[in-house]
DNA sequence: TATGAATGAGATTTCATTCAT
DNA sequence: AATGAATGAAATCTCATTCAT
């Protein structure tokens, strides 16, 4: 099982929590509300999402929620702290695509661990698009894991050749359709498994992008 | 140019502004309005969208707003109407594409028209992503538009022969990748021209959706 | 039939009409304004009563009604002059009421009289009503009414002898039971037919009031 | 002194209230927002108290307000709902009422009581009056609080004999004068002492519903 | 004489954050 | 470390009245 999978919740959080050491118990109280802002982050979205429903789903006070971060978006900030590590961790792991087999076992290795990614920390990187508008620097933050994953990209694109498009918009249009797909998945848009959505777009990129030759419709495992 | 890039705002208008027969210059006013909140929704999102600001970009008094439309999402609602006719037209004027340079030209120009649109109704598009989470039955509209831009594609990609993949994902696929990098494009996260933009994206899915040959990297005219 | 079954609506109007002179057209619009807010004083009732609701039933405009009347007030104080002159003359005619079957009788057409007045001018008593609390000068003319029915009864009640109570208080009393009761079958929390009604109300304040004995229950035609 | 005299302001409070366990400083808060609705509501009726006007009463916020309440019509449901059980309770007090001496003190003593809750409840009272227009579900419990009172006198007039009257409307009749009269006795329209005032409408009530003998005019020690 | 449009003061309501225990 | 209570700034919405044609 992919390490995206297992991920381990903020160890850090917010502000205030950084300040002093924390006890088992704090470090209880705080995973229970980072835990409570997913649930509800997914529920409402970042912009609906109250103080008052976090810590009633964490079954906590407000006070207590400030005595862990500065406020809202601390909290997001924090957890944003955290897919951004392990968008970078997953960014590392993407290894040299060709346009044989093998480069399609690997792009689809890699896109199954943003699966997995995704459908952990999804809540949060929806949050981002949300905030993204306006000078929230949640934003700001969104954008540098767009970054690490579109960097990583590039590289392998580059490694093709014969390339006749800008490695630099294939990149990001190779974050953006696998993203945009994962999120039509998540809301309930697109109706179908994950391994078929998986087979379809790794196909249409590893063709697309990287060079790789068509071929019969294959079953992969998940 | 196409008609998409030539778009007549909502005539309709929200719920108060039906009931009654409006004159020229409540019709004056009205567009006001909805210029605004076109200006509004782009500089701020959805959600942050104060009706405040929208009587003050236009230039009008609060309770001039609610002669109109009912609140901020009766106004959203009648902007989203009027995307979703430009789109339904757009979607119509998807012609089959073949894997040869003709079909990349046919793709081209309708991404071209598409860009257009994008270009013009961004905010809207952006606006609806923003308030799809939460029960707003905007969120139903929007899925309206994908449904039409998908219905259409999936014709299209099934004209080609010998994929090995799922048709409705790789449309969905498709609106996901163009929908996103327009959206990274105007929010400054992907800075190249409309044109290197349409180029890539055009090449990528053409060759890796509609079979298209690889070829040499070329220009097109604007 | 009663006069008061036939009230002949302000002629007078609120004040901006009394300024000028009004044709016939003017007569027209002012007395459609006059009934649509008796309307919607039955439907709403004074506090809800919207400038909106007057003119759309009145199918005029609002800068008709401000023609006509200085303010929402002003139609009501023109309302409640027509109820104020209707409940004058009903009061003239209470004549002499004893313990007989006259007495009874001349009680019951009296109180008659005052039904068939409430049934047309219902609405505006019960706005009085609602709008005596605070200093809406509309409640001071209410008092007046009141006091003149009082003052019509208080006569009434010192001509018999031999009462052990206080004929003011009897007076109100007689006016409050034969009021509420009104309101109480407009608003049909009291079901009943108003033959039943009267016959009722006239035996209790006979006996309870004027003397009179206690006799079999019969019929009065309407 | 009657029960009804010494009433328990409602511990049960609005919508909001009843979700959370309530400390003593939370009640105590409650207490002074009901108490404070007493005091806006006489001055003010209902349509016209403002929210602010408690607020400022209670000498708390408005945020505060809705932290016990979901609105101004919660808050009177709450009131209401108190008066509700008064009432009820008092209606079972009320005792056989014969045509002699003795039933003429029945009556006296209950309406005494009926004028305490009257003193102490007037301004819940007479704001549904107010409310009752409209579609306010308020109304809807004034008419079960009226239908109490109503029941428990029907049976007692049901006792009587000899009655050539509707026992329904004589009862609706008896609620109708003694609840306006205390309203004029309140708004000052009427100015006399409340034992006279119960003097002479258990007098008038007693023979004009119950059957009773006219007598002497007599005091009534307090 | 009539009308649709516009206004803005004021009322309601929400909710992130701070306070007191 | 935790909590319920309180706050008030900001946002939404209503509607009597005035304006311009």
């Amino acid at each position: 099982m992919p390490a995206a999978s297992r991920p381990k919740l903020s160890t850090r959080g917010g502000a205030p929590a950084q300040e002093r050491e924390l006890r088992a118990q704090g470090k209880k109280t705080m995973r229970k509300l980072l835990d409570a802002a997913m649930v509800v982050l997914d529920k409402r979205g970042y912009h609906a999402a109250r103080v008052d429903d976090i810590v009633k789903v964490a079954r906590t006070s407000h006070g207590t929620f400030y005595l862990y971060f500065a406020n809202k978006e601390d909290l997001f900030r924090a957890l944003l702290t955290d897919v951004s590590e392990e968008v970078e961790a997953l960014a590392e792991t993407l290894g040299p695509i060709g346009p044989d087999e093998a480069g399609y076992r690997e792009l689809r290795g890699w896109l199954a661990r943003f699966s997995d990614l995704y459908l952990h920390y999804g809540p949060v990187i929806r949050a981002w698009t949300e905030a993204d508008v306006e000078g929230l620097d949640v934003g700001r933050m969104g954008e540098q894991v767009l970054t690490t994953m579109v960097t990583a990209l590039i590289a392998r694109i580059g490694e093709s050749d014969g390339n006749d498009f800008d490695p630099q918009v294939a990149a990001m249009a190779t974050v953006a359709m696998v993203e945009r797909l994962h999120y039509y998945l998540v809301s309930r848009q697109l109706d179908v498994s994950r391994d078929d959505l998986l087979d379809t777009v790794t196909t249409v990129l590893h063709v697309g992008v990287f060079g790789g030759a068509r071929r019969k419709r294959r079953r992969t495992a998940s």
